[in-house]
DNA sequence: ATGCAAATGCAAATTATTTGCATTTATTAT
DNA sequence: ATAATAAATGCAAATAATTTGCATTTGCAT
């Protein structure tokens, strides 16, 4: 029985006007688990029964994301955006390669690191994107389910 | 006076054809000191007055990368695929945010922890993949030229 | 040299995303 | 509440990156 968010304040905070479909679109974005594209924001708005445009759902999105209300996440081998809500946690995530399922990952092993490299390189370091491949214990268990392993 | 090496045993064996048209790309990509896109490597093989198509080079360039001969990077905030040749050794990426160039970086901090993540989250991890950002020297020096720093 | 599978060129298709413009809607001042 | 207005939306069409179908050409084993 989650109770929904509301959304109202952080659109009127970040000075955009409160819309259904921005509502609507922060609303499918949270009750995701995981990051999801553009077309599937509109898929589940649709199948929700609430009317919208896909350019709107694009145009939405691009927004958010320059607001930081929602991160835009680009994954190898997708070639799709995703989105998810911005919740303002620093995080990477772990990919499952076969099922695509993305888990996300809360721990940095990078702090140190990104120091070490600036002195090396000079470089002022701003930020980094970590994400982990890897097969899920579920589809590792279909995979070798047929106890063909080494 | 760089002499360019012969491609045409690594496409031997790979078991493909040896073309005048993947002779060129591998070479291009070899004297590219970054990743490229398709278009730049078609743009620049054009101007050395080598005919080619630019699906050729696509499919060429997803061909060489199925084959590992060849490496398909694609860096946030950049719509296109790059592509640069594969030297077999794990790297990551220093991208400047403003000049867009990209180091490689031959140290890898995951090792461990990956391990460690596997026993916590008992994925099979396969691989990663980290892009530090930053600003360059260079960058930095154009941007805070006029004494603004803090 | 010949034959054939594989590679290429070309045009057209596809996919993801963006844009221009007319219409509608949320907010602000009355 | 109402009107004014700037911003948001819908719709269709445009664009960008990449892919595909098919006819022609080419590399290579015989």
């Amino acid at each position: 029985m989650k109770t929904n968010k509301d959304y109202s304040e952080n659109l009127k905070q970040s000075g955009l006007k409160i819309t259904k479909q921005r509502v609507a679109i922060l609303d499918i974005l949270d009750k995701s688990k995981q990051p999801i594209a553009a077309e599937e924001v509109y898929e589940n708005l649709k199948s929700n029964n609430i009317s919208i445009n896909l350019s709107t759902v694009y145009r939405t999105l691009e927004l958010l994301t320059s607001k930081n209300l929602v991160l835009k996440v680009s994954i190898d081998g997708n070639s799709k955006s995703l989105f998810e809500t911005n919740n303002m946690m620093h995080k990477h995530y772990l990919i499952c390669t076969e099922c695509k399922k993305i888990l996300d990952i809360y721990y940095c092993p990078l702090e140190n690191y990104e120091k070490e490299l600036e002195q090396e390189t000079h470089f002022k370091i701003s930020g980094h994107r970590l994400d982990i491949y890897g097969l899920c214990p579920q589809c590792q268990k279909k995979i070798n389910g047929g106890k063909n392993n080494i």
